[in-house]
DNA sequence: TTGGATGCAAAGGTTTTGCAGTAAT
DNA sequence: ATTACTGCAAAACCTTTGCATCCAA
């Protein structure tokens, strides 16, 4: 069964350090740009709480090969690209392609139901650098 | 510059048996499927080699958020399912949509070579199984 | 009052790395 | 002969977890 969740202090910090930032920190992250305000956080806290959030369906993790994982504060589907040059996360302003899914439902035997989309490249700031 | 890269015996190891099977092992299952027949290789050197062999594009790793990297002996682009129930991750056999691409260099400021994609949902046994 | 959440530190799991010896070129 | 590669083990790194305490409901 579910358990109650309460409302704390610092799951509330986790999630608005979050959702007030565009880049996709590491668990590490958001617990440095926490402890200078709140020097009484703890890491286990803060990846307990990306934990919670995460299976509440608040956060997201990034599909992808990062040495730590990268939380996401917008739950809506969209996609991401990684430059392969300095390995900079952005998000992809490129709307959910229904139609991905309708495809790939036609032709596996198994219930598709969503999909992720890591796009890879070179980022506008790379590409200016040479 | 680059590596002069020598021919060795566990590296061919390794690649083969990345390309005979058809799952995604991590770097340990490798080892293990390997030192039955091979007791001196090391798990250090499997490591090892996997990374080379991906410098090189010989093989992929999955994009996804696994416990540990999951590898592809299929070099070709393709799309990725695991299943949310079992975790088991299954190749798709829907081709590479170019057309991504496209729509995403369009809107986006930067430039896009490639993407993945990791579709999500319940795989037919486990289906079956309810 | 109850039991979910926290802080701290230790433990667990994955991957990398230093080193001395081995082997491909 | 040169130097990339190996095996081994230690180290590094990321994340989870046990425990005593705290605090939201």
């Amino acid at each position: 069964m579910a358990v109650n969740r309460r409302y704390t202090k610092q799951r509330e910090l986790v999630l608005d350090a979050l959702r007030s930032t565009r880049a996709h920190p590491t668990a590490e992250e958001i617990y440095m740009s926490l402890k200078d305000d709140h020097p009484e956080i703890s890491l286990g806290t803060v990846y307990r709480n990306l934990n919670v959030l995460y299976e509440q369906g608040e956060i997201i993790r990034v599909e992808g090969n990062f040495p730590s994982v990268r939380f996401d504060g917008n739950a809506m589907l969209h996609y991401h690209f990684r430059c392969a040059a300095c390995g900079e996360l952005f998000d992809l302003e490129l709307g959910y392609q229904d139609v991905i899914d309708t495809l790939a439902n036609e032709i596996s035997p198994h219930t598709i139901n969503r999909h992720s989309i890591m796009f890879e490249g070179i980022c506008r700031s790379c590409e200016q650098a040479n």
